[in-house]
DNA sequence: AGCACGCCGACT
DNA sequence: GTCGGCGTGCTC
């Protein structure tokens, strides 16, 4: 028996089981057993991975079942870690292992202590970048922030500023400033956005002491990286949003790059966002954070009007270039004038034939990607529609094949309608690949690329498209989100939008915000450079308020009217939404559960605003019919604690999954 | 989440 | 008679 250490830990899994578990400490244990350390134990008579977040001396069961042993020699899990977790918990429902377990490589999770990593590569040549002197609004917000850090407060700073105001060089020196101090630093991005550029710059002024992670990382490298900023080798940590769970003991700063990105909400348990995650953990170390955008979400930037956030306005563009014309085209008129001009306007034609001859640059944004988008049969009207899901099939014309964009299901293309068996087929609406075509037609001289995930999905070729491009061995790119982003090349002075209303008609309240962001994203590629530059917005909806403001480069004028619109119909950031999806491989059930859901809810928590039970937007999807109960609160934790509670008496269907989403980013 | 217990239908 | 369907409840 063990004299000094406790009789029994307080263990939880990663079951979806909102309890700790008590264990007998035997004393034969290889390590101590403490708070934060990992263990083995019998659940249900399965050996499994537990995590102890309490001692105790007093059993609570009869005779708690022996510890199997004590994995780590030292705590995986700071006690602030562990009470992040249970914030996660409270505020996103799952339990607390879940939210634990989330915070850790996966090698760890099965029980592992070490892991054979492969030889690093060599360290590449770094060259440090030149660190610009701070212009009066820079160096004033860095003053805040070094005030914040000298004293110990906690605060959130929302940088809103236009491309190319220096956000990032206000990151990289609040940075140097943590790290002057002794402290750590977190810098989230979007996933789209951790490019090797992104990374290079970082490491040309940090050195080894940035730790990097992203997608595509073998697990090994994962693991590494988490060990090195775990034994503090590593003080700054570059990643998406899992990284806000670096396991820094002295966090001194989180930034929070491009904060309205949906890809920071997880879409899988537990479902958090990174940013909310990062300004409780920054809370717990008494750290501020900075959050930065030229086009802030509603929810920050209404926090920094209420005061909540001390928001913080970068009107001065470094190379006080002035922001791009952004020209509307009417595709209306387009479609009742020029027969044969329905991809790409006669206006975004002329201006590419003349940015060519100019041997300038181009870049042509559609979010869309394959050929067409989708396949009606001009007898029948049917849509040819993926088996498992309730979406069009999209014809990819480089192999010639039906894709369903939301389950990767593959099919041949063919003719004659499959319904009907009469009519013929026509393909019908614009992916990249028919734009792709399009511009080869019109600008038959130009070197012209395409990147997608489609033509980008071998290691390297992103890297090689932009390096073509960067070398002026390539006149025009058309691409996906991933060339909205980040890509600042001087020489590119023409940039076009094929169809700014894309996202539009979803139904989803965030929409609009969705098409501000995205028309100002990839404004911000053009004129870079001395040459200046010119955005042509291609749309049906020209007087659309979102379309409207982001041509004129009005963010106030876009928050103003939209905020107005979301207080008028209670939506986020005056309220919070739960959406509640139930799938089952028969709508019957999916339909029944959430309407006895949906009953059962009324019924037992008092005030619940449910907004509705419908169908989900993608009723199907990879073979399962899903319905949404959605629920709305006045606040978050309150509403998780009182769905815990109405969720207990509830039995959904057999064979029907339950999701419980807070905050969802689509609807 | 698993897994066992338990209570009603169609079969060797 | 029994095999097995999945609804229900528990896991220290």
């Amino acid at each position: 028996m063990n004299l000094s250490g406790p009789e029994y830990v307080e263990v939880i899994t990663n079951l979806p089981v909102d309890r700790a578990f008590q264990y007998k400490v035997t004393g034969r244990e290889t390590f101590l057993p403490e708070v934060g350390k990992r263990v083995h134990i019998l659940f249900n008579n399965a050996k499994r991975v537990g995590y102890i977040v309490g001692l105790e001396d007093v059993p609570q069961v009869e005779d708690p079942r022996p510890l199997v042993d004590v994995i780590d020699e030292s705590p995986l899990f700071s006690p602030e870690m562990i009470e992040l977790a249970r914030w996660v918990k409270d505020n996103y429902f799952c339990s607390w292992g879940e939210a634990l377990e989330a915070m850790i490589p996966g090698a760890l999770k099965r029980g592992k202590t070490s892991m054979t990593t492969r030889v690093k590569e060599e360290e590449e040549t770094v060259i440090p970048t030149d660190k610009h002197d701070p212009n009066d609004e820079q160096a004033s917000v860095l003053g805040d922030i070094n005030r914040c850090m000298d004293k110990g407060i906690h605060e959130v700073f929302l940088l809103h500023g236009i491309t190319g105001s220096g956000k990032t060089e206000i990151y990289l020196q609040a940075m140097e400033s943590t790290l002057a101090k002794g402290k750590s630093g977190i810098m989230l991005v979007p996933e789209i956005s951790l490019t090797p550029q992104t990374v290079e710059r970082f490491r040309s002024r940090f050195g080894t002491r940035v730790a990097v992670f992203h997608s595509g990382m073998l697990e090994s490298a994962r693991f590494n990286e988490w060990k090195r900023i775990k034994e503090g080798e590593a003080r700054v940590v570059v990643g998406p949003r899992s990284a806000v769970f670096s396991p820094f003991s002295d966090l001194g700063l989180v930034v929070v790059d491009e904060e309205h990105e949906p890809s920071y909400k997880q879409d899988d348990t537990p479902r958090y966002h990174a940013r909310e995650v990062a300004i409780e953990r920054a809370r717990i170390s008494r750290a501020p954070v900075i959050l930065g955008s030229a086009t802030p979400s509603m929810e920050s930037y209404h926090r920094a009007m209420t005061g909540e956030f001390k928001l913080v306005e970068l009107t001065q563009r470094i190379d006080e270039k002035i922001l791009p014309k952004v020209k509307l085209v009417d595709m209306r008129m387009e479609f009742e004038t020029k027969v044969g001009q329905r991809v790409i306007s006669a206006v975004m034609a002329d201006a590419l034939k003349r940015d060519i001859d100019k041997k300038q640059q181009a870049l042509i944004f559609l979010n869309r990607r394959g050929f067409s988008t989708s396949a009606t049969c001009r007898k029948c009207g049917y849509t040819v529609k993926c088996g498992k899901c309730d979406s069009p099939m999209v014809l990819h014309k480089e192999k010639s094949e039906l894709i369903c964009h939301y389950c990767n299901r593959r099919s041949k293309p063919v003719d004659i309608c499959p319904e009907c068996k009469e009519g013929q087929l026509m393909y019908r609406g614009t992916g990249t690949q028919k734009v792709e075509d399009e511009l080869r037609k019109i600008l038959p001289d130009a070197r012209i690329a395409r990147m997608d995930s489609d033509s980008m999905s071998k290691r390297g070729a992103h890297d090689k498209v932009l390096r073509a491009f960067k070398a002026h061995e390539l006149d025009v790119i058309v691409g996906t989100q991933m060339i909205a982003k980040g890509l600042d090349f001087p020489k590119v002075t023409e940039v076009g939008v094929i169809s700014a209303d894309a996202n539009l008609n979803l139904p989803d309240f965030r929409s609009g915000e969705r098409t501000f962001d995205l028309i100002t994203q990839v404004a911000g590629r053009a004129g870079r450079g001395d040459l200046g530059g010119e955005v042509i917005v291609q749309t049906f909806t020209p007087d659309h308020y979102a379309v409207a403001f982001a041509a004129k480069h009005d963010f106030h004028g876009f928050y103003e009217r939209e905020i107005n619109a979301r207080r008028e119909l209670m939506f986020p950031p005056y309220t919070h939404f739960v959406k509640i999806t139930l799938r089952s491989r028969k709508e019957e059930n999916a339909q029944a559960s959430s309407e006895k859901l949906a009953e059962t809810l009324k019924k037992k928590i008092k005030d619940i605003d449910i907004v509705g039970v419908a169908p989900s937007p993608m009723a199907k999807l990879r073979g399962y019919y899903r319905w949404n109960v959605i629920l709305r609160a006045k606040d978050r934790p309150e509403i998780v604690i009182k769905l815990r509670e109405g969720l207990k008496g509830f039995r959904k269907g057999s064979g029907v999954f339950m999701a419980v989403d807070v905050d969802p980013q689509t609807m």
